[in-house]
RNA sequence: GCGGGCGUAGCUCAGGUGGUAGAGCGCCAGAUUGUGGUUCUGGAUGUCACGGGUUCGAGUCCCGUCGCUCGCCCCA
């Protein structure tokens, strides 16, 4: 019979690679911790409107990339495919606009449809943070910070490149996107294709195109800066000096724009150049605009989230397991005294196992396998003496122990 | 969604020009019935991704499908 397949872009963790996974997550749920967030779960599927109505029409994500289709009843759900909107909807659900700010760690799976590449699938994962209720730029970089302080906790923080860049206010906005359209549109048959398309739907989206025929077009393009309010350009300068404040090394990039609808002002990326063109390791910034979309009042934010995949291939080495303790009773008649000793360990949290089945030898062997560091080998004479024999296995020492001072030897 | 590369044992891979499948590692057993690792000896690895075609004969050539991978696209 054919063996069944793991579906598409969907892959098992298993060993190391979810001791990676594992190490990514702890880390960021130690380290936001002490940033003052709190770990929220929200479902896995949501009502199809709340990515719908907050990611916007233009987006790749809404049009082609949910994981949409209708339950029992014709609800028409959708598989998350960011933790944003899941996380704002949530807010407004729970009453919590009343209770600003917020300060929010979320991990867990996403799922869009795309094509599979490396650090790139279908059912991937995310570590996220929001901070939701306060519109001062030392909230951006808080969150920014809190972000590279991840980043260094995992030993990465070295090869990743923080760049950042404003969107402004609408006002900014809107002024800064009339001048690039009329700057495109005078070059227009120069462009890419993709990015004449992008001219009608998203203008922003051309400044990140990496089509050599936009490159030159792209090198004399319009900054923002100019068209900045003074209250957007004061709110840049201020997140600049946050950062600095927070002690973040920076870059700033004018080509970094949004995908999504919601962001305005301060956006930002962590950029490596180990992984390829998956090279963006955490992302984020500032979307005063979503939970009002959501149906909540008007109420700033900010906030990014980071691919676990990704974090998780840059760290050098894989955590190592946890090596256990192998009992060991040298025959049947030691075994209820060897589960004793077995209970005993775990009971003061020592990672301890017993094997089975089989002859000493092959229980030795078995312990070996496991990466035991050292066996507790009982036999009856032992037995009768209160005692057990403690054999290192790196050096092959062994030595009699009392069963009352084992504990306190293997801690 | 578009383009390139690749699918042979559990893993890493070898198999000029077509002639019924191999290595290393790992696994199992023994040397060794109260002591693992090292060593030695023996053993099993398999729909050669799947389906079709060409041929006396296909792992090898052709077509299709599926999957992996790299890039494009997209993206927190």
């Amino acid at each position: 019979m054919t063996p069944i397949q793991p579906i598409r872009g969907t892959r098992d963790l298993i060993g190391e690679d979810i001791r990676r996974h594992r190490q990514v997550i702890e880390t960021a749920r130690r380290i936001t911790e002490t940033y003052g967030f709190e770990e929220w779960v929200t479902p896995i599927f949501e009502d199809t409107r709340v990515f719908s109505r907050t990611l916007g029409d233009t987006s790749d994500v809404v049009t082609k990339e949910m994981y949409t289709f209708a339950d029992r009843s014709g609800e028409s759900l959708t598989l998350r495919p960011e933790a944003t909107a899941g996380i704002c909807r949530a807010l407004v659900s729970n009453g919590l606009t009343q209770s600003l700010p917020q300060k929010i760690f979320f991990s867990g799976p996403m799922f869009r449809y795309e094509r599979p590449q490396k650090g790139r699938y279908r059912q991937f994962h995310q570590i996220d943070i929001e901070l939701i209720g306060r519109s001062h730029p030392l909230a951006d970089a808080e969150v920014i910070a809190c972000g590279f302080a991840i980043l260094e906790a995992l030993g990465v923080a070295g090869e990743i490149v923080l760049e950042i860049n404003t969107l402004g206010d609408t006002e900014s906005r809107n002024a800064y996107r009339a001048a690039l359209v009329s700057y495109f549109a005078a070059h227009r048959d120069a462009l890419s294709v993709e990015s004449r398309a992008r001219l009608e739907r998203n203008p922003l989206r051309i400044l990140d195109s990496k089509e050599p025929a936009d490159q030159e077009i792209l090198a004399e393009a319009p900054a923002i800066g100019p068209h900045l309010t003074a209250n957007a350009a004061a709110f840049y300068e201020g997140v600049k000096e946050g950062l600095t404040r927070f002690g973040v090394p920076f870059r700033e990039n004018p080509r970094i724009v949004r995908g999504l609808d919601y962001y305005s002002h301060t956006a930002f990326e962590f950029v490596t150049t180990h992984l390829g063109a998956q090279g963006t390791v955490m992302a984020g910034g500032r979307y005063d605009g979503l939970v009002a979309e959501m149906g909540g009042p008007p109420t700033p934010a900010v906030g990014w989230a980071a691919g676990i995949e990704r974090l998780a291939m840059l760290l050098t080495e894989a955590p190592p397991a946890l090596r256990p303790v192998a009992v060991v009773p040298v025959s049947a008649a030691v075994e209820a005294a060897s589960v004793d000793i077995l209970r005993r360990l775990r009971a003061a949290g020592i990672r301890a196992e017993m094997e089975y089945q089989g002859n000493l030898r092959r229980r030795m062997e078995r312990a070996n396998r496991i990466g035991a560091r050292a066996a507790v080998i009982l036999g009856e004479d032992d037995m009768a003496r209160g005692a057990v024999q403690l054999k290192d296995l790196a050096s092959g020492a062994q030595e009699e122990v009392p069963v009352m001072e084992l504990v306190g030897r293997l801690l």
